[in-house]
DNA sequence: GTATCCTATACCATTTTTGTATACTTTTAT
DNA sequence: ATAAAAGTATACAAAAATGGTATAGGATAC
């Protein structure tokens, strides 16, 4: 019942490309070793915020990657659903077939545990990076 | 940012026991069949459930398990608990050490994700075993 | 045209999870 | 007493997931 450590990290880059002036580009190496990150995977992992839309990559020479869209229009689930798939608390709730007894339908342990899915997901999509501390400096550099 | 297959073992006998008439006793293999849970990895489950206190324990002959307290006493969260442990959905928030940054007191994300665990403890703690399917019965045999 | 940066894929190591085996203890019925 | 039927405890093994690395290649600015 955890956030993994890629989730982590995401959470820390897109944070920290949310405390610069919106549009700024940052190579992957400064990041990593600004966050103690390991390059090599921080880059895997920005590829996928990248794919999601989430982050932009500028290739060649002072490439580097950036916010590809206002810290308050990326919600944590973003970066959670970006990086690790869709969240689903239990196994039958990934694939009904999966409950051995086949009860998906109308067991109750399924029904419950769907609604609750579904609070933590909101709760997720709730917060973004705007709400969060780079987001001060954004929010203000955007001029309020 | 799943609950284990262990857990999800645990929720099932536990509902199972809920559907039988309060102090009645079942031997772990009848259960390992009825749920198709391998027996041993079932009795180690029972073991902690056992020792949180959710399921007692008769050994020797017609010996087996049965629910310590009512089912409408037991939450989700106790039984994850039992399972998994403390319901820590981050690193940092399990040891602050961890936060490599070492902003665990000041960090806003650290801030947010106990929040949002907080609001998730709170969903596992709400439902119990007599609101889902298993309760109905248990209810009646107490007599309503 | 080359140095610098990202991309893609595959690989490996470690940890966690799931499941099994072995030996032992408790209890009850006979 | 004692044998059979249960649970207990610990250690071990297999499998899956996670975290991290390596290698080869592609794009871009100067």
């Amino acid at each position: 019942m955890r956030l993994s450590q890629a989730t982590d990290y995401a959470f820390r880059a897109v944070l920290f490309l949310s405390s610069l002036p919106r549009g700024q580009v940052v190579e992957a190496k400064l990041m990593a070793e600004e966050l103690k990150i390991p390059l090599r995977f921080l880059l895997k992992i920005l590829r996928l915020l990248t794919r999601a839309g989430i982050t932009e990559s500028y290739q060649g020479l002072n490439g580097g990657y950036a916010l590809a869209r206002a810290p308050g229009d990326i919600s944590l689930l973003d970066v959670i659903e970006a990086v690790e798939g869709p969240v689903k608390i239990n196994r039958c709730l990934i694939a009904p077939e999966e409950c051995n007894r086949r009860a998906a339908s109308y067991c109750p342990m399924h029904k419950t545990l769907f609604s609750i899915q579904q609070s933590l997901i909101e709760e997720f999509r709730k917060r973004n990076f705007a709400d969060l501390g780079g987001g001060d400096r954004a929010k203000n550099a955007e001029g309020r």
